[in-house]
RNA sequence: GCGGGGGUAGCUCAGUUGGUUAGAGCACCAGAUUGUGGCUCUGGGGGUCGCGGGUUCAAGUCCCGUUCCUCGCCCCA
């Protein structure tokens, strides 16, 4: 601790900002209602097997990026990367068998140790919504539909592009696996380095490289289609056909992948070319395998996750501020009566803000700097006289107002 | 984990070939204005020049290390 900094990767959510993080988040919320998904939290920190058996021991995420630790009980903890693997534990762990389709919508802070950069935290947050227990591709078709129902509310939808694909069943995945192993092993010599690698690790990866031989060997690669089973083929036919009666539109791309292990069918992301190198703001699939993994019956799944810094930085709406109204003692013999005006006004639901001290000009200013659209001034004049004055802080006009219809007069300026 | 660019006041930045006490604008505080804000004027508080070491009579300035930020690779939301 050089500093008194914030951890490398974390930063402090200041008001300002804040106020448009929670706009994310509630609008998704309020989005994911509307489709009757229901809000819930699982824990921050979980047993850390519960992302080992989920996301796939040899993922980057689990082997190099969890921020795992014992407790002092000697337990294996991990601070969340992600949100699902939870989830799918807190309904193995409650017995939520009974409730499916399982409709969830959550959010929260997710841990990560990588290299920061623009839209890419140690510690970020992300929004959250799953669907268990359902098999059908209506749900797939749901679950997109959510994503794109919260992307327009923000605004950001026409930002963004959906590419589809699919992942197949385990059946198709395996024979597609051995076509693409085959393919680049006969001409390793041209992949790059890391390429080479992940030729061992996660062929599929392959697929989506950056490095531009790569690229030209990917254009001539086997494609998924060619290896899908009947049931997968018809599958993934229902979720697009499904996508158009829901009016969502989407670009097949037979490239796309997952980074981690539990994907099965259906994968999507929304994309962005405006954020630089974390151009994917919001992505998920199918995870058919995931709860019998973890050691629950056999239950299918699909979800996705959107990061919340991202969406922010793609959106750019200014919430409304708060109608504030400041009330304005002068004089020391008006404190007490400013206070109780003050105590009144909230109660009625009307914000208020009353200075700790000062005399009427500094007050003033206050109230000014923090954008408040009235003063409510009471002094030994008003008080005499048992009203208050109101000003206006835009025009400056200025009305006598009796107290007992201070409320009323408020509240009609108020909406 | 790898590579590029940066770090001077709360913010945005100046700072000459190394040379007295490191500056500006904005912001903040106070006063002009102890019953009235925005504009204006006057004054004021604020800096271990990211941190550590080195060269030098002398380092914000040159050298080395380190840390943090940032952009890209990787990975992913």
């Amino acid at each position: 601790m050089a500093q008194l900094q914030p951890v490398r990767g974390t930063h402090d959510i200041l008001p300002d900002e804040y106020a448009r993080f929670r706009h994310v988040v509630d609008t998704a919320r309020h989005a994911a209602m509307l489709f009757g998904y229901r809000e819930m939290a699982t824990p921050i920190i979980e047993f850390t097997d519960v992302f080992a058996r989920s996301m796939g021991e040899t993922s980057d995420v689990v082997s190099k990026e969890m921020y795992s630790f014992t407790d002092k009980g000697g337990e294996e903890l991990t601070l969340r990367p992600e949100y699902t693997a939870g989830i799918c534990r807190a309904f193995i762990s409650n017995g939520l068998q009974q409730h499916v389709p399982f409709k969830a919508f959550g959010w929260g802070p997710m841990f990560r140790f990588e290299r920061p950069q623009k839209g890419r935290q140690r510690q970020f947050h992300q929004i959250d919504v799953e669907v268990i227990g359902a098999a059908e591709p209506e749900a797939d078709v749901e679950v997109i539909s959510v994503a794109a129902e919260i992307l327009r509310r923000l605004g950001i939808l026409d930002k963004c592009v959906l590419e589809l694909n699919t992942l197949g069943d385990p059946e198709s995945r395996v024979g597609y696996r051995k076509a693409l192993v085959d393919y680049f092993s006969a001409h390793v010599d041209k992949l790059s380095e890391d390429s080479r690698r992940r030729l061992e690790k996660n062929p599929l990866r392959i697929l989506d490289s950056k490095d531009e031989g790569d690229k030209k060997l990917v254009a001539n690669a086997p494609l998924i289609e060619e290896f899908l089973t009947p049931t997968a083929r018809d599958f993934f036919n229902a979720v697009k056909d499904g996508l158009g009666n829901a009016g969502v539109e989407f670009t097949v791309s037979p490239r796309l992948v997952r980074g981690l292990d539990y994907y099965t069918h259906t994968a999507f992301e929304f994309t962005t070319t405006m954020l630089g190198a974390q151009g994917t703001v919001l992505a998920g699939g199918r995870y058919d395998g995931l709860i019998e993994q973890l050691g629950g019956p056999p239950t299918p799944g699909i979800g996705w996750a959107g990061g919340i810094e991202r969406l922010v930085l793609l959106s750019n709406p200014l919430p409304v501020p708060p109608r504030v109204i400041a009330v304005v003692p002068i004089g020391a013999e008006a404190e007490a009566e400013a206070l109780k005006i003050a105590t009144e006004l909230r109660r009625n639901d009307i914000p208020v803000e009353l200075a700790y001290k000062g005399n009427a000009g500094k007050r003033f200013k206050r109230a000014d700097k923090l954008g408040c659209f009235a003063a409510v001034v009471i002094g030994g004049d008003e008080m005499a006289k048992n009203v208050v004055v109101l000003r206006d802080l835009a025009s400056g006009a200025q009305t006598e107002v009796p107290r007992d219809m201070l409320v009323g007069q408020l509240k009609r300026l108020q909406a």
